[in-house]
DNA sequence: TCAAGTACTGACATTGTTGTCAATATAAAT
DNA sequence: ATTTATATTGACAACAATGTCAGTACTTGA
């Protein structure tokens, strides 16, 4: 048992080993282990020394790095909002000259359902968190904005009106809701009436078609 | 300070008020509680210290009820499915002779989103519970059913071909990931764009229009 | 080579939460 | 009234999680 009594601090002398990152690689590695972690088991699956443990560091150096458990989950937020919206835009922006849907709703479900960034998403937003005015505002509205013009660009093509931006707008919200939707219970559901992988991929072209159809039809 | 040093249980004489339900009512009380504080403060704002203290009791209570709290979790899964399978199956079993779908669908979203229970339904998915078999699994079967039966109803009406089974599997899938995402994103989305409660009433209403054009349209 | 800054660590403090237990009060049955 | 069953409670145990701190080791710049 040996009565070691470290009284104030006996220093133990550590080996000597020790990996040390720049800031910002060590804030990557923790932000990308904790967003692992929530994919997997949940909300409480968020635990400092769970997250320590798994990227070989002691939790208090993501204490460090983010001065509280607030702290990583503010920056789990920020970083998962920037994603997104990267993801999105690009994904709006591209060069193409035709208005298929299915492209767009692809990427939509891809960023938002297939990588985890929807379940995260939701998570923050069931805690309650993610309130802030300048997060997902923007977001949605640069999305809309970016529809609207290609919507136009297509109408003016083919000699039509423009078409309503509130039509847009809901396109948009529907096909956001869907993807949250699919994201959180679509595994389940999937299981529950039993489609496989394949069946959702048939799925969203059905989804896909759908819009491409209301688009086609409303102008 | 009184060094009163109750050394071995003395009993401390309580007063004698005590409020004492059937096992049932109790329980139901305590499962309202829970699944109030669920949908106010999200995962995190289960706690039995919380919940006894909602409705006065101790929480030891809620642990002579529920065995665990893993248990009362349980409770909650099981009591939020089948409300929802009952509020679904009714509203779809109704006897409307006319095949329209806003109806189904404001039913829906209402049972879903505007209650509570798709928000505490998506947190017990994120956290990996309900993953039992004999959950969500049958529930969605039976709508589908419901529906499809509806469906070629309608088409007979009509002298029309029934349509495909796939189809309407795909109409309710959509149908279920939108309110569950509205239930979730949904606030936040309206909020950003600059929408309110009527907007969403729109909202609705338009994806009713969209699902009944498409159901009109395919047979 | 020395100094300064800081990423990182082990040990500990603190707090909060679930769960246990013996004791108590209350409703129902006899 | 007495007994029986059980809903309920206060006190405590056990544990887990965040956060603090002094000290250590690595990197960079002079």
């Amino acid at each position: 048992m040996s009565t070691v009594a470290k009284t104030a601090a006996s220093p133990a002398k550590t080996t000597g080993k020790r990996i040390r990152r720049t800031a910002e690689e060590a804030r990557r590695l923790i932000l990308d282990a904790a967003e692992e972690r929530l994919a997997r088991q949940g909300p409480e699956g968020l635990r400092l020394q769970d997250i320590a443990r798994d990227i070989g560091i002691s939790h208090p150096a993501i204490l460090h790095h983010f001065e509280s458990r607030e702290g990583l989950v503010r920056a789990l937020i920020a970083r998962a909002n920037a994603q997104l919206r990267d993801t999105m835009l690009t994904a709006l922006g591209g060069e193409h000259t035709k208005a298929d849907a299915s492209d767009h709703i692809g990427h939509v479900f891809e960023a938002l359902s297939d990588r985890g960034t929807a379940r995260l998403l939701s998570w923050l937003l069931l805690t309650g968190r993610a309130t802030e005015k300048s997060d997902a505002h923007n977001v949605m509205g640069e999305i809309v904005e970016a529809l609207q013009k290609r919507r136009e660009e297509y109408a003016a093509l083919k000699g039509k009106p423009a078409p309503d931006r509130e039509d847009t707008l809901f396109m948009a919200m529907l096909t956001a809701n869907a993807a949250f939707g699919e994201a959180i219970v679509g595994r389940q559901l999937a299981e529950a009436v039993g489609l496989d992988a394949d069946g959702i991929k048939r799925f969203r072209n059905w989804f896909a078609k759908l819009l491409n159809e209301h688009w086609d039809g409303e102008q």
